[in-house]
DNA sequence: TGAGGGCATAAGCTGGTCTTATGAGCGAGG
DNA sequence: CCTCGCTCATAAGACCAGCTTATGCCCTCA
């Protein structure tokens, strides 16, 4: 089925603009000229003004007005580099977790946290903390809550970041976010025509595309319905949940933070449910006693809205 | 200020795989094996292999585990793989967006829309619009809710995007979504620190940063505020805006699909307001008794939810 | 035990992108 | 009025990253 997409398409690979030409066309929007850009990102006036140049040629489109005292962004240049900065935007974030994910060594801080929250909610935190203090090396371990709770005991991590419904024993915690779990289904599946809500039974008779038991979400989503979710498959990565929701497999129940993009781009939609509280914490965690100081509670208040 | 970033600090494309790289990665954490990821991105076995492997020795993270039978995504590959789809994602909305822009001749529907529905939706809806009807090539003129009449009604476009508080004449539609203006600040303000909300009669008194008079938010802002709105700076464009609000300069009245990324990474903050009713119409617009049919209709009917 | 899938390595080619060197347009100031 | 300083464009050559083809080894399954 995923077959189906033309393979005359060639790869976005080959369509898109790389990121040092998104990054150049950032710099000159921002500066307004092609020179003052090619400084900033470290080339030579020529290199800039060939890049843009063949920027324009693949996109097919004019993206600057060059003049001999400056270059402007056209109308175009400017939806242009709108988009540019989103892909941008999501490099520095891959780029910030990536970062954590290496250090691991001499790191002054030691974060540890869920799947979901290391996945959706840590790198725009680094990347705000780096703003701040750009010179704090972060190393992040990933794991569950039992996990997480382990490494902050055993003094190897610093601070932690749990979504669940119970705070480990031992841990210290402080609620930073609250997380809404939320029914979706494929735009094309007959829920996306309801009028009313679902109701808490009719959720709980339906067969779901679930996260394995143990899960966090399904924790959440067990003990609202009272034990009752029924499973019509079970995966273990909620990207794999996702991808089958969207193909259409049947409905889901998924964290509204995993499944923002897909309600966007109206590859999901979010069915209204009564009668059910599908809401959870999120929380920083931290060993009995010793509250968070210096980066960690730095990061820490860059958490909390 | 923004001199202030390390210059030692390679630039992010050097830090981070290109897209190609990250599309392999995709495949891979799909297909569970290098030789398949390969054949399905269009290159040789050694290829992926040789790519896989510079893309762990540049991250310094081990990504996959490789065995005689297969390779298998390791827990910082799956992290890694899901932030990947982060940037693949952004770059196909840029596709999007930049094959809408370019097309101009052929194209079976043409668009019109605000700069900031060009800007935040329609690349999503194109996205998903290219997902049900790969051949339907779309053209996209951006513009004032003036030019998008114009075009409707000179038969240059099909179907038309505005927000705005009035309909213009000769033009019917459909609210398709609603959005709101949010006053937003940088964490340092004052008014972050804020207990209760704003009041309408302060935000009338305080300078803001804004967009030029005419633009569609400083229409309804000047509205809601009985056309008391006093600006600190009057800039040309959102972006700017946004920049200048990130930066400190003062408070500012955003939209809030225009500020979703900023608040989730806490680079600008929402500050409540009360006694103000700062939402909006995002309609879709037609010439009068031309209801839209075909594709236009088929896009219309992803935009709503 | 041989066939077939998986991955790794080596050698050579190719193409894109950088650099340096240069020229030409426009504006501000002596 | 001319020159300096900024802008961008063009040309020629060097360089390097990544591809392909050609192998080889390992493991599993029939």
């Amino acid at each position: 089925m995923s077959e189906a997409k033309g393979r005359h398409t060639q790869s976005l690979a080959h369509r898109v603009p790389d990121l040092a030409a998104l990054e150049l066309l950032l710099a000159v929007a921002r500066l307004g000229s092609l020179g003052a850009a090619a400084r900033e990102v470290g080339i030579t006036q020529p290199a800039a003004s060939s890049r843009i140049r063949s920027m324009e040629r693949q996109l097919g489109v004019a993206l600057v007005d060059r003049s001999p005292r400056g270059s402007r962004l056209t109308d175009a240049g400017a939806l242009v580099t709108d988009w540019a900065r989103r892909v941008v935007e999501a490099a520095a974030a891959f780029d910030a977790g990536a970062r954590a994910l290496q250090d691991r060594r001499d790191s002054r801080l030691r974060v540890a946290a869920s799947m979901t929250i290391a996945e959706y909610l840590l790198p725009g935190w680094l990347l705000a903390l780096h703003a701040g203090r750009p010179d704090t090396a972060v190393s992040l371990l990933a794991g569950n809550s039992a996990k997480v709770a382990e490494l902050l005991l055993a003094g190897e991590a610093d601070l932690g970041f749990v979504e669940g419904l119970t705070v480990p024993t031992g841990l210290d915690s402080t609620v930073i976010a609250r997380d809404r779990l939320i029914v979706v289904t494929a735009p094309a599946h007959p829920w996306a025509r309801r009028r009313r809500p679902l109701t808490a039974a009719e959720l709980a008779a339906t067969p779901l595309i679930l996260r394995e038991r143990g899960s966090g979400t399904r924790q959440v989503l067990d003990a609202a319905l009272g034990g009752l979710a029924r499973p019509l498959i079970e995966l273990s990565s909620t990207t794999a949940v996702k991808a089958s929701a969207v193909s259409g497999a049947g409905p889901s129940v998924l964290s509204e933070l995993a499944v923002g993009e897909e309600l966007g781009m109206r590859r999901l939609v979010s069915i209204p449910v009564e009668g059910v509280s599908l809401r959870r914490d999120l929380r920083a965690v931290w060993p009995t006693g010793h509250r968070p100081t210096g980066p960690a509670r730095e990061l820490l208040s860059l958490t909390r809205g």
